[in-house]
DNA sequence: ACCGTCTGCTGAATCGAGTTAGCTCAGCTT
DNA sequence: AAGCTGAGCTAACTCGATTCAGCAGACGGT
């Protein structure tokens, strides 16, 4: 047999005549010979390595979104690929060189990622690849990309807790500055939702997302009097910080206060009681974006990944009012 | 010129004369045309292909590991290497079909790792590559592998509270399985340091390494009226409960008791007071791996990385102590 | 008998580097 | 002047696949 032979019958290419004869006698070799082809002579062949390249800011700051590498891990390999992932630490001429060093390694695509959404520019080199934005949004509308839907978020935390009975006294807490994508978006959704039960929110408490700010500006809170019946927190760590604060003020969750949150890291189901969080997709994110790379054409535009609520013991019904409060009056 | 010459002078072999003259001439055209030597051509003939593989069972559950991948991804990217991913879950067929996927890829060679520390036995077809165990013990001596420095950890715990004036009335919160390296490991050295200077563990309570259990099994010790000084918990996820049960029994830490543990997860700076605990290094894990691989021999054997106290706000002096207490007898 | 067509295969070029063997020419020796 | 040496270079092969172009032979039609 010749190698033209093996190779049309190997790589499954029906466009040369084979007989079932010849084709039985090279699968028989290639298993007696545990033939394995060499994927750096097919790819200097084919310029098709099976690989993807993923640069993102970080990977491990916002710890569980590892998540997202973990999706696209295992995707790529049930598509035959492997990912070759770098970091950039934010540092542009690091992101150059680590997409140089990829791309000279041949990479047949990128995922461009960022560990919190947000909007993102990939070098200029990528525009020439086949390139899908992983938790980040492009400027360019024929990008493709997918993020998490933190506008059908909003809306979720609000309903869980419209449907609990709350209407008044609900509040925001953790600040919401226009170029935090998660923060507006989910802020937008809440109101949304709000708004057409007719209700809105009683105030909102100002505070990096961290459980020692939101701690204080929730103990302010309190200390300014208002009796809060339920707590929308912007994270999860938002939400630890604020039960701190209420456990402190001796108020019981969910009995005196209600509390939802965002993202459900491990966090959510560590606290006690084990609080209700809208999760933050990351497996899935990771999966669509490998998908989509690896789809035949990409389309651009931006897909969003449902985010679902994991109910667990931080939301019941209102108590009963007793008078005094300041409730209801706008805070900030 | 001719393309060997080309090579040679962008090689950097010496072992062929080439004038000066030629030597300018290579070195201007290759920047004139920007060019950059094609890596699958070069892997074909050399069989190097500057990648190496990380094999591991998770990537993401123990969400702050992710740092080890951080260290490795750094480090390999200095040594003008790139690194492939790929997660097995435990899975025995998948880590077969990774190892061959990166085979036929060409790495150099591999970094087998586990985001628990523990015993762990490479696939047979590692052994004909180099490979360095992370985070993961190997079988045969002749294996290199790089782990924390868990024995020396429990010293260092058990030190900075008899340096903050303990000496009784110390527990361990956290069950001690023979199979669980860092439990045994930190329990011995914690034994080791405690009764050099002539003292001892007051107790310890068995639970699982969660703040669940942790708070059920500490409530469980107070109520059985034993009156800590110390808690020593196996990591901050059983200090997190042991705070919970804590504060609901109305004890001040670090005033009425005093917390240290083992990981420093994000976690420790987010309780209040916050937590003084014992790194686990995993950013230098994943560094020194690299930096073992890449080295010219693998000499085998284990090499242990300091884990470093990060003295925070849950150590101070024992209180003043008074009666009807129980501590001094043993609880199991 | 001749031509054309279809089937089933093969030889040789190609991808872009690294590597080996050997060639040319200058200068020096004898 | 012939011979040797070494400096400085190049032609051709190699890695292991894919792929293009084309070649036998069977078969059918006229």
């Amino acid at each position: 047999m010749s190698r033209t032979t093996a190779s049309f019958v190997l790589t499954g290419r029906r466009d040369m005549r084979i007989s079932a004869e010849a084709e039985q006698r090279v699968r028989q070799a290639a298993r007696e010979l545990s033939y394995r082809p060499n994927l750096m002579a097919r790819a200097l062949r084919t310029r098709l390595t099976h690989t993807i390249g993923l640069v993102s800011d970080t990977i491990a700051t916002e710890a569980f979104a590892g998540e997202m590498v973990r999706g696209a891990v295992a995707t790529a390999l049930l598509h035959e690929h492997l990912l070759f992932i770098g970091e950039t630490e934010g540092d542009a001429a690091v992101e150059k060189r680590v997409v140089q060093d990829m791309l000279d390694r041949g990479v047949d695509g990128f995922l461009y990622a960022a560990m919190y959404t947000r909007h993102a520019r990939p070098p200029a080199v990528l525009r020439r690849h086949p390139v899908v934005m992983l938790n980040c949004l492009p400027a360019d509308p024929r990008t493709t990309a997918v993020v998490p839907d933190e506008l059908d978020a909003g809306r979720t935390a609000a309903r869980a807790l419209l449907e609990a009975g709350h209407a008044e006294h609900i509040y925001l807490v953790g600040e919401t500055p226009p170029e935090v994508y998660a923060g507006t978006q989910r802020l937008a959704g809440i109101r949304e939702c709000l708004s057409q039960q007719g209700t809105a929110l009683a105030g909102s408490v100002d505070c990096l997302w961290w459980p020692e700010p939101a701690y204080a500006a929730v103990r302010q809170l309190l200390a300014e009097d208002h009796r809060p019946s339920a707590l929308i927190c912007l994270n999860d760590r938002v939400a630890f910080g604020a039960y701190q604060a209420l456990q402190e003020a001796g108020l019981s969750i969910p009995v005196d206060v209600s509390v939802v949150s965002f993202d459900d890291s491990d966090l959510a189901s560590w606290l006690r009681p084990q609080l209700s969080s809208v999760a933050l997709p990351h497996l899935e994110l990771g999966r669509r974006a490998v998908e989509l790379l690896l789809a035949e054409h990409l389309d651009g535009g931006v897909e969003h990944v449902r985010m679902p609520l994991r109910d667990r013991a931080s939301v019941a019904a209102p108590a009963a009012r007793r008078g005094g409060t300041r409730a209801g009056r706008p805070h900030r």
